[in-house]
DNA sequence: CATTGGCACTCGCACGAAACGAGTGCCAGA
DNA sequence: TCTGGCACTCGTTTCGTGCGAGTGCCAATG
């Protein structure tokens, strides 16, 4: 019972904060919330709650803010999602339907939620590692120069370039063609790199060397993780509304975001399958983004999360609407994978 | 004779601004610069040349900061580019030579471009509209569903699903292959679009359709000037140099930035050909850019410039320093697009 | 005519004191 | 357990003052 009131203190202050960007005290409390209680009952329930860690004061004789702490309390358990409203839903809809290719998806993607949620937005292109391969093809460009395409289940492509010190004719680039589909069509990558090795062993000897070049350009795309580590940012602009600390906040954010593995770090910790994750201040191992937090979810074809997408903010931001942002969107970018 | 001196004067002043950042006084010029004459001297200067529209004061009785005008004449005529160091070069070089595909040589060389010169880069993304066709290859995924693969000159590979409510065996669509390779190969793509309407009307009837949706779906990839517009852009952290003005100046220019469309206007007014374009605060129809210069170059193999890249920062900025690191980058990128 | 030293003047800014007020903690009473 | 009252704290705002960098002008000089 008393219980109860001190969270509802505790979400009534997030809420006030979030909303104010400015430490909140009694009075306004009672004020703006119906508690039911007077402001000194507040206070008492406010020094508990201090007591406990979950707020603080900037210093004495000012209003109460939430800690790291507090915020999680709130995240955990006094937060309902709110539903997106049916404007949002058609945006999104609209903006993701246009998608024309796995490129275009993840662009699109990464503008919306930045709009939606005001906030950097952060997509992770598909990883390789969990799709199967579609098509391989290798096409002649000169004689001893031949160009490499990787194609996956994901619609990525991925292509190299191989300079052969001898070429092959036409005939002998279409046997290694198909020995090399027979190959690996319908594996997963990590099974279509190991199957490839064979592949150069079957080729006659006179153009093993060349079929070798080709085979270890392919198992180098397949095994490439820089493609992994892909990411798309957008939204940079919403920073300037971080407010104060800019120096102390803003520069190493901006450091951060450039420093695509590390965003790769903080998304990589996402559940998956409808679970949004929310990452709070120093809660990571980055203490340069100690006054920052990380809502993100996983995303792909048929609920397997082949990669993550989410939002970076300060922990003063809009949890329940964030994350349902962040949930809606990622549905529908799934959505969208599953049909293509 | 006077008139040189008051251009030397102009000089130290954009000097010293450039590097300490504040209004620059009569005695501080002297001081600093073998100017040999007398602070007195300076000041009757500074009159004339703040009579010219060259210098302001920002407030009466404080010292003189160079106008847009005033940096116009810097760069135009005060200027040379200062040659980059030996260990800027190898820098470079090193940068650069790890490049595998197109996109990594924009990557590298927006990351390149942004240490270097400390300030926000920009680089544009190979034109598709002068380059030539390589070739084109057409791919059947299942019956009636095709992968087509436009491989340019620039190293720029486009490609596009193509379904079809009829399939084609795989005798049609070799043919089909090769009609389009005869047709495009080598044809700059304005061309080669022209040509491609002529290869469905060389298909037998009952083919027409099918090929029809894979001439449509090229021609469309080649006139696709959505691909036109792709920009990297990075070193944004370096935005927090700009140092006051923050939610004036910085704010509309991390939006500018994400509206690839203004950047590419503002890069698209660079020249080419080892001149690198100085655009100096409101120069340009941009008023929310108003503190800011933009330094940019054309760059492209053989010296046609396929594509722009530059550097925004703000009109005190070190010119002859970043004009030299931008035409440097712009030289190695090329001579990597040239050998590729 | 260009240059120079001298001098009065301007004005932004840093510094400090004082008033203000939001908010707290504690206590006694219901 | 809650409430109203009250003294206290301390950051913020406001205002006035003095300082000093820098200027413009002038008369003198080469």
């Amino acid at each position: 019972m008393v219980e109860d009131r001190r969270l509802a203190v505790l979400r009534a202050i997030v809420q006030d904060y979030v909303s104010t960007e400015e430490p909140v005290g009694s009075k306004a409390l009672v004020d703006r919330h119906q508690l039911g209680v007077s402001p000194a009952t507040v206070r008492n329930d406010m020094a508990v709650l201090e007591e406990e860690g979950f707020i603080t004061q900037p210093h004495t004789s000012a209003g109460r803010v939430p800690t790291d702490k507090g915020y999680r309390l709130f995240v955990d358990r006094l937060t309902t999602l709110k539903p997106i409203s049916a404007a949002e839903k058609r945006a999104i809809a609209s903006f993701l339907d246009g998608a024309v290719d796995l490129d275009d998806v993840v662009t699109r993607s990464v503008r919306l939620l930045s709009q939606l949620t005001r906030q950097v937005a952060v997509v992770q292109y598909p990883t390789l590692s969990r799709s199967t391969v579609r098509h391989v093809e290798v096409v002649a460009l000169s004689p001893n120069r031949l160009l490499v395409v990787l194609i996956l289940s994901t619609g990525r492509v991925e292509q190299r370039l191989v300079e052969l010190a001898v070429g092959l004719d036409d005939d002998a680039l279409a046997d290694l063609r198909t020995r090399i589909n027979r190959a690996v069509t319908g594996e997963i990558i990590a099974e279509a790199a190991d199957r490839l090795s064979k592949v150069t062993a079957e080729v006659p000897i006179e153009r093993r060397t060349a079929a070798g070049a080709v085979v270890a350009t392919l198992v180098e795309a397949m095994s490439d993780h820089r493609s992994d580590e892909r990411v798309a940012v957008g939204g940079t602009a919403n920073l300037t509304r971080f407010g104060e600390g800019f120096d102390t906040t803003i520069r190493p954010l901006l450091e951060a975001l450039e420093e695509h593995v590390v965003l790769l770090k903080l998304l990589g910790e996402a559940g998956s399958g409808g679970t949004v994750t929310v990452r709070i201040g120093g809660e990571g191992p980055y203490q340069e983004l100690s006054s920052t937090s990380v809502v993100a979810t996983g995303y792909g074809p048929g609920d397997q999360a082949l990669a993550t997408l989410g939002i970076v903010g300060p922990t003063r931001m809009d949890y329940p609407g964030t994350m349902a942002a962040v949930r809606a969107v990622a549905r529908y970018v799934s959505r969208i994978l599953d049909e293509a």
